[in-house]
DNA sequence: CTAAATGCTCTAGTGACTAGAGGAGCAAGC
DNA sequence: GCTTGCTCCTCTAGTCACTAGAGCATTTAG
């Protein structure tokens, strides 16, 4: 009776959870899928791919948009794939600039908690530093 | 007029934006201060100091929560910082992790765009990369 | 005194989902 | 045929830590 997959077994062959799957059709990431009699979507080979697509490419943390584009292009195999390279190589200097940020961040933490003689919160190294941000004006850190 | 300062002098003297500290105050992060005949906030140095706290401990990716039972310790001097010391070992485990996740997420990164040849999307190695999840089936990565 | 700046409250939006309510469909066993 | 229990549907609201904006009141500088 059902020609295509069901929600349940096209997130397990993608990789992707059902009401994730869900979300993606109403942000228009996933084509509306044929629906059954009884009104549940029906997959093809084809979506799951896409799915897993996507599902690779949000672990890689490329943004939902992103990966807009990036399934745009992947539907034009005769363009060029400069565009691709460019969003590829943009999201590796967010992620080389993250990488910078959080060694910086390390470092700090490293100094707190090496700092702390583990005493009473009066003298507590953990806790001045984050009340002193003297110290470390010259960083600037993000999470 | 003024004993106090006004919302966006704490936020100069901070460097925690006048809206944040407002949302801060509806969470129950910062007391609310008292007001002026004119229902204005009027904030104290030490209101000034705990804000300036929370901003730093913010730049070092602490949450909301850790914020919270940092500045209950603070309140407390001659506790014990054992839990302060907990709380700053957690986040840089945190960041540990996050940093080597990022690390290995850069290499995988820069063999897509290293193996691009600049050609068309059917044969692009970015592309292929994303679409073939086996190839790198091995690793944990996020974001 | 007036104009501009700043303040107030309240609501809604961000990104990428996740959780739950309340109901319908469906396969298998009795 | 009927029940049990799973899956599916839609819709709303919640997450985190803010940020933006509407619409109005107050304060301050000239």
């Amino acid at each position: 009776m059902f020609e295509g997959l069901s929600i349940s077994r096209a997130a397990k062959a993608s990789g992707v959870k059902s009401p994730t799957i869900r979300f993606y059709e109403q942000i228009g990431l996933l084509p509306p899928p044929p629906r059954t009699q009884g009104n549940q979507r029906a997959y093809s080979d084809g979506d799951v791919r896409r799915l897993a697509f996507i599902r690779h490419a949000r672990e890689l943390g490329f943004e939902i948009d992103a990966i807009r584009a990036l399934l745009v292009l992947q539907d034009q195999p005769e363009q060029s794939c400069q565009a691709a390279d460019e969003i590829a190589r943009a999201r590796l200097g967010d992620v080389e600039r993250k990488i910078a940020s959080l060694t910086a961040l390390r470092k700090e933490l490293e100094r707190m908690v090496a700092g702390c003689a583990h005493g009473k919160v009066a003298e507590c190294r953990v806790i001045e530093i984050l009340a002193d941000h003297g110290e470390c004006r010259h960083h600037q850190h993000a999470s």
